[in-house]
DNA sequence: GCATTGATCGATACAGTGTATTGGACAATA
DNA sequence: TATTGTCCAATACACTGTATCGATCAATGC
């Protein structure tokens, strides 16, 4: 018999499963055999599925060190770090905003963001940090679901057009969507970094001209 | 026999069913049930329950009517309007951003976007409406998890800190998030209109930096 | 020391899921 | 008329989350 059970055991086992094969292959009769129990023994420490997803996303939110020395490099960190556990954990991009993250490391993590953010007045943390979140979640899902889905159209990733090509290529030639065909044809194309930055500094530009009002 | 079974009607049969009772009560079973059908038949029309979700959320964009004249405005429009769909189905919010959205709909509401888009220049466009489209995303599954949560914990909707209050209270008395609370506590707190709208803005504000340079 | 109670935990069971397969009815062809 | 091919419904499979029940075993009362 190996370490007794308990919570922790359980939601480093679900999150190992979700690394390696995706959250569909979690499952608490998987998550159970991978234990060697029995699945019902899992409710004497989770009320529910829903409640150990919960515990994954908190257990994400454990490796999330927002660091920096200013408002603006905080929040950018805050989006790095956020990113980065999702690359790490693709899963997260599924659950991230599904429900409200109240668990100790997600508001461990709002409290070194909040304490750090000097210059910003009481009535616009709230505010600003939703924001960056909220573009966070939103950007961090984008990306996640391009990188499957050109893993799922053959292993090419160079390039979107090239990836999804015959589709796009055979829609833009009906003519319908002309300015968008001009855009995916003729502009420069931002890798995934420089996007996700792009659009960051756009929602910091903004914060900024806020709180140096 | 009413009328012939076709994509169109599935789709439309699998949102009432989702708006009435949510996601989860989107079955192949209970929607053929409510065709009148067999399940079997719906695979004559679609390739998988993957699919359908995708034409569900197609589906959603087709009430989408971005406006405006200037960048400004049909951005703020392409939001307000992305936001007002996933109220009327809140089973949107679940699905925005999980996975490219290419279909006829979705791509006729980036055509008028970017149609509309006079004053940026070609590379910005992308960059843009990405970045708008990651924090609508983020926003508004924010917001929809929080009225969830709300109407969970009892009808009342008046105040985050009145539903949630005994948990955070508690938590929020262990003093091992003091600027959390402190903020919680005293900070002003915005609807979730004027959440939304300000953060927009700061988006906004900040693409209008970078647009008039 | 023995009987009884109470908690603990595994196995079983149920209702539901997405979808593969199979078999039969019917239309079109030879 | 015999045969082929197409369509569609029913059955079946493997799997899900979780309720329930029965047995095991420790602690308690006499």
């Amino acid at each position: 018999m190996p370490a007794p059970l308990n919570r922790e055991r359980i939601v480093r086992t679900a999150i190992r499963l979700a690394d390696e094969d995706g959250l569909e292959a979690v499952s608490l009769r998987k998550v159970a055999t991978a234990l060697g129990v029995g699945p019902m023994r899992l409710y004497s420490y989770i009320a529910s599925k829903e409640e150990l997803l919960d515990l994954m996303v908190d257990g994400a939110y454990a490796e999330m060190r927002p660091v920096g020395d200013g408002w603006r490099e905080v929040l950018r960190s805050l989006a790095e770090t956020t990113r980065q556990a999702a690359h790490d954990h693709e899963w997260l991009a599924d659950l991230l905003g599904g429900r409200p993250q109240l668990g100790p490391h997600a508001l461990a993590v709002g409290e070194t963001v909040v304490a750090r953010l000097e210059g910003v007045s009481l009535d616009d943390i709230m505010p600003v940090v939703a924001a960056v979140n909220a573009y966070v979640i939103g950007a961090v899902r984008r990306e996640i679901a391009e990188r499957r889905a050109e893993r799922a159209t053959g292993m090419d990733e160079r390039r979107w057009q090239a990836a999804l090509g015959p589709y796009l290529e055979r829609t833009f030639a009906t003519g319908r969507f002309p300015a968008l065909a001009t855009v995916v044809r003729d502009a420069a194309h931002l890798d995934a970094d420089d996007t996700f930055l792009t659009g960051l500094d756009f929602l910091l530009d903004g914060i900024e001209a806020r709180i140096s009002r």
